[in-house]
RNA sequence: GCCGGCGUAGCUCAGUGGUAGAGCAGCUGAUUCGUAAUCAGCAGGUCGUCGGUUCAAUCCCGACCGCCGGCUCCA
C-alpha cells in the first residue's frame, strides 16, 4: 500500500502547513491551532464545505496549496449545518422515544430547523417536551456524526431493512450513479447530504417550538406527516436573543396591535376574511388613499370608479370564469340573468376604455381605482389582514401603445418606489416573471414586453431576480416584495402586461396610418391591497404611526381642572391649525394619562399644569419618553406642521 | 380544504360532573394630583353553536362554526 499523499495547506492567515491527504480537518485544527475567536462550524477546502469529521481528500478539487477557509455559524452555511446537525439530533430522540416512526425529510430553514415525521399521530406537547429532554442527553453523549459513502442499491437495501419508506423514496429518485452517504451518530443512522458538526454536543442550545401538519412532498394528496419545528444557537444567549425576538414579533402582530388600537376588527358574525375598519383605522385608511389620489393626479393617471358586480356573460368574455373559477364566489340571479361579485377590476376599466373611438393621441390611458374585490380563499389560509377574502386594490389599469410601454413602466416604478419610501420602505425584493410553458400571445409580443420591463429595471438601478416561467399566463411582470417583521416576504407591487385582454374584448385604437392597432394593456397595483399594506404597515410601524397618519395627533393633558380653560383653549387652536387633537380632561393623576396615551401610541402629549398657564406655553412630550420641553402654542404647531408635510417616518 | 391546538365578562386569562372567578376596561363616589397605573363600591357571562351521555354538562362524547400554528396558493 502506498502511503497516502501529502499537501501543503494554506491557512486564511498565511500560515502553510503539510498534512497527509487522509488527515481529518479536526485532527488538523488541533494541530495548527488557528488564531480564531470561535470555533469554526465548518471548513471550507479549497471552496468545498466540509465537515470537521471529514478528512483533507473529500475536497471536490486540488489546489496546491490547498487554500483553507473557515465556516463560522454567523454564516449561512455555518448556520444550515448547524441546524441540519440539530435535526439530526431530534431524528433520533423522535426514533428512540418512538421505534415505530418513519422519517421524512429534515433540513435546516431560516431561523432553525424542522423534521418531518410519519407516526401515525400527532406529536402531543408532552411527546415534544420529551424529545427536548432526550435530545439534551443525546447532545450530552457525545456522539460523533461519521460520514459512510453506500451505492444506491446498498442505501436502498440499508433503508428498506430499516422500514424507512420515506427515504427510500427519496433514494430512488437520486441518479443512479450516485453516490449516497449517510451519517451516523452512536446508534442512529440517517440518509444525508452533510455535511455535519463533529458531534452531538457540538449543538450547545436549542429549542423545539411547535408541532404541525405538513404533506409528504408538499402535495396534499400525500400523506400528512407530523411536522416539529426546532432552532439552534452555538450559545444559550444567542437562544435566548432570538426568543427573545420572537416575542417582540408577537408584540408587534397587526392582528394584536389591530385590538390594541382599535385599528379594525374580522367578525364571527361578519364572516371569516371580511374587515370591517373602526374610525381610527379607517381614518388611517382614508389618510393613505388621500395621499394615493394626489399622486396618481400628478402622475397622470384617471380616476374611475365600477360596481361590485357584473353579468356573467363579462366575466365569460374576459376568460375569469375559465381561468380563475376556484376564487370567484356562485353566481347570482337577478331578473333572470347570473351576476358575479367582481374578483377584478380589469374588465371594467376595458369597458370604460371601449367606450369611445380612441386615437394613438390618447394614449397612453392611464385608469385608476380604488377597487374592491371579492375573492375565495380557502378557511386555513386566512390571516388577519394579510390574507382576506374582501380587499381593495390600488388598481390601474394602462392602455398604451408597443413602443410606449417602457416609458409606462419607469413611470410605474417611479411612484412605487415613491410611495413605498413615503411608508418607510427601502428594503425589498423585485422579481421579473418571464413567459410560462402555457401562455396566450407571440412569442414576438413576449420578448419586447419582457425586454421592456428589464430594461426599466434596469434604468432605475434596481436589482432585480428572473423567475423563469413564473409570469402568468397572459404576460411577463415585475412583482415587488416587501418583508414584514416576521421575516415573511409579501407581495405588494405587481405590475402585469396582458395580452389576453385587449384581445379577447377586441381593443382598438386608430394609428398614425388610419388603420386599426392592438393597445398594450399593463395592470398594476402599488401598494397591491390596502388591507395587506396597512397589516404590514401596522407591524411595520409596530403601532406607533408617523405623525402623519396618526388617528390622534396630539393629546392635551391638563393636569388639575384648574387647567381646563387653557386646555380648551390650546387644543381649539390646535385643531384650528389642521391638527387631530384629543383632550383628556377625566379627573386622573397626569401619569395615568401619560401612560393610557403611550399606550395608544399617541406621537405628541402636551402637559399643562398652573405653570404653563401662568407662562402660556406647552409643555411636550414624545411618545418615545423624550422630553420636548416648553413651547409656545405657535412654534409647536409650525414644528408638527413640519413633520406631518415631510410625512417623516 | 387538510393536520394539530384553542374558543369562559369588552380585553387578557384562571377554573370545576352539582348551572363560574381574577386583573384591566365600564359605571358610581371620594381624591385636584407634574411625565407609564390614586382609592373604594357596583355592575357585567344562555362558559362558540347544535346534538348526545348523565339525576345533573361550561367540564365527558359527536357534529358544525370560528380563531391560532403549519401544508398549498395569492393582492
Amino acid at each position: 500500500m502506498t502511503p497516502p499523499k501529502s499537501v501543503t495547506v494554506r491557512f486564511p492567515d498565511g500560515t502553510e502547513h503539510r498534512f497527509a491527504k487522509d488527515t481529518v480537518l479536526s485532527e488538523m485544527l488541533t494541530r495548527t491551532k488557528p488564531p480564531w475567536k470561535e470555533p469554526p462550524v465548518a471548513l471550507k477546502v479549497n471552496g468545498t464545505v466540509l465537515g470537521l469529521g471529514q478528512p483533507l481528500s473529500d475536497a471536490a478539487s486540488e489546489t496546491d496549496p490547498f487554500v483553507i477557509e473557515p465556516v463560522f455559524f454567523a454564516s449561512p452555511e455555518g448556520q444550515e449545518i448547524y441546524r441540519h446537525s440539530s435535526a439530526h439530533i431530534m431524528a433520533q430522540a423522535v426514533k428512540e422515544l418512538f421505534p415505530s416512526v418513519k422519517l421524512a425529510i429534515g433540513p435546516p430553514i431560516e431561523d432553525g430547523f424542522y423534521y418531518d415525521f410519519d407516526l401515525g399521530r400527532p406529536f402531543t406537547p408532552e411527546d415534544i417536551e420529551k424529545i427536548e429532554r432526550r435530545m439534551k442527553e443525546i447532545a450530552a453523549a457525545h456522539y460523533v456524526f461519521e460520514r459512510k459513502a453506500l451505492s444506491k442499491q446498498n442505501a436502498i437495501r440499508f433503508f428498506e431493512e430499516k422500514g424507512e419508506t420515506y427515504k427510500v423514496e427519496l433514494i430512488r429518485d437520486l441518479p443512479e450513479d450516485e453516490v449516497i452517504t449517510v451519517y451516523e451518530q452512536g446508534p442512529f443512522t440517517d440518509l444525508c447530504r452533510g455535511p455535519h458538526v463533529l458531534s452531538t454536543r457540538h449543538v450547545a442550545a436549542f429549542k423545539l417550538l411547535t408541532a404541525a401538519g405538513a404533506y409528504w412532498r408538499g402535495d396534499e394528496r400525500n400523506p400528512m406527516l407530523q411536522r416539529i419545528y426546532g432552532t439552534s444557537f452555538p450559545t444559550q444567549e444567542a437562544l435566548d436573543a432570538h426568543l427573545k425576538r420572537l416575542e417582540e414579533i408577537k408584540r408587534r402582530d397587526h392582528r394584536r396591535l389591530g385590538k390594541d388600537l382599535d385599528l379594525y376588527n374580522v367578525m364571527d358574525e361578519i364572516g371569516p376574511g371580511l374587515v370591517i375598519w373602526h374610525p381610527n383605522g379607517a381614518l388611517i385608511r382614508k389618510l393613505i388613499e388621500d395621499f394615493w389620489r394626489e399622486q396618481h393626479l400628478l402622475h397622470g393617471y384617471d380616476f374611475v370608479y365600477s360596481p361590485h358586480i357584473a353579468r356573467l356573460d363579462l366575466w365569460k368574455r374576459s376568460g375569469h370564469l375559465d381561468f380563475y373559477r376556484e376564487n370567484m364566489y356562485t353566481p347570482m340571479s337577478i331578473d333572470g340573468i347570473d351576476y358575479e361579485l367582481k374578483p377584478m377590476n380589469c374588465p371594467f376599466h376595458i369597458m370604460v376604455y371601449k367606450s369611445h373611438l380612441r386615437s394613438y393621441r390618447d394614449l397612453p390611458l392611464r385608469y385608476a381605482e380604488l377597487g374592491t374585490v371579492y375573492r375565495y380563499e380557502r378557511s386555513g389560509v386566512l390571516h388577519g389582514l394579510l390574507r382576506v377574502r374582501g380587499f381593495t386594490q390600488d388598481d390601474a389599469h394602462l392602455f398604451c401603445r408597443p413602443d410606449q410601454i417602457e416609458q409606462e413602466i419607469l413611470k410605474v416604478l417611479d411612484l412605487t418606489v415613491f410611495t413605498l419610501k413615503t411608508f418607510g420602505f427601502d428594503d425589498y425584493e423585485i422579481y421579473v416573471s418571464t413567459r410560462p410553458e402555457k401562455s396566450v400571445g407571440s412569442m414576438e409580443n413576449w420578448e419586447h414586453a419582457t425586454a421592456a420591463l428589464e430594461s426599466a429595471l434596469k434604468t432605475k438601478g434596481m436589482a432585480y431576480r428572473i423567475d423563469p416561467g413564473e409570469g402568468v399566463f397572459y404576460g411577463p411582470k415585475i412583482d415587488l416584495k416587501i418583508k414584514d417583521v416576521l421575516g415573511r416576504s409579501w407581495q405588494c407591487t405587481t405590475v402585469q402586461v396582458d395580452f389576453n385582454l385587449p384581445d379577447r374584448f377586441n381593443l382598438s385604437y386608430i394609428g398614425e396610418d388610419g388603420k386599426e392597432h392592438q393597445p398594450i394593456m399593463i395592470h398594476r397595483a402599488l401598494m397591491g391591497s390596502i388591507e395587506r399594506f396597512f397589516g404590514v404597515l401596522i407591524e411595520h410601524y409596530a403601532g406607533a404611526f408617523p405623525l402623519w397618519l396618526a388617528p390622534v395627533q396630539v393629546k392635551v393633558m391638563p393636569i388639575t381642572d384648574q387647567q381646563h380653560a387653557y386646555a380648551d383653549e390650546v387644543a381649539g387652536e390646535l385643531t384650528r391649525s389642521g391638527l387631530r387633537v384629543e383632550t383628556d380632561r377625566r379627573n386622573e393623576k397626569i401619569g395615568l394619562k401619560i401612560r393610557e396615551a403611550e399606550k395608544a401610541k399617541t406621537p405628541y402629549m402636551v402637559i399643562l399644569g398652573a405653570r404653563e398657564v401662568q407662562r402660556r406655553k406647552l409643555s411636550v412630550r414624545k411618545r418615545s419618553g423624550d422630553n420636548v420641553g416648553e413651547l409656545d402654542i405657535p412654534s409647536f404647531i409650525e414644528r408638527l406642521n413640519n413633520e406631518v408635510v415631510k410625512k417623516s417616518v
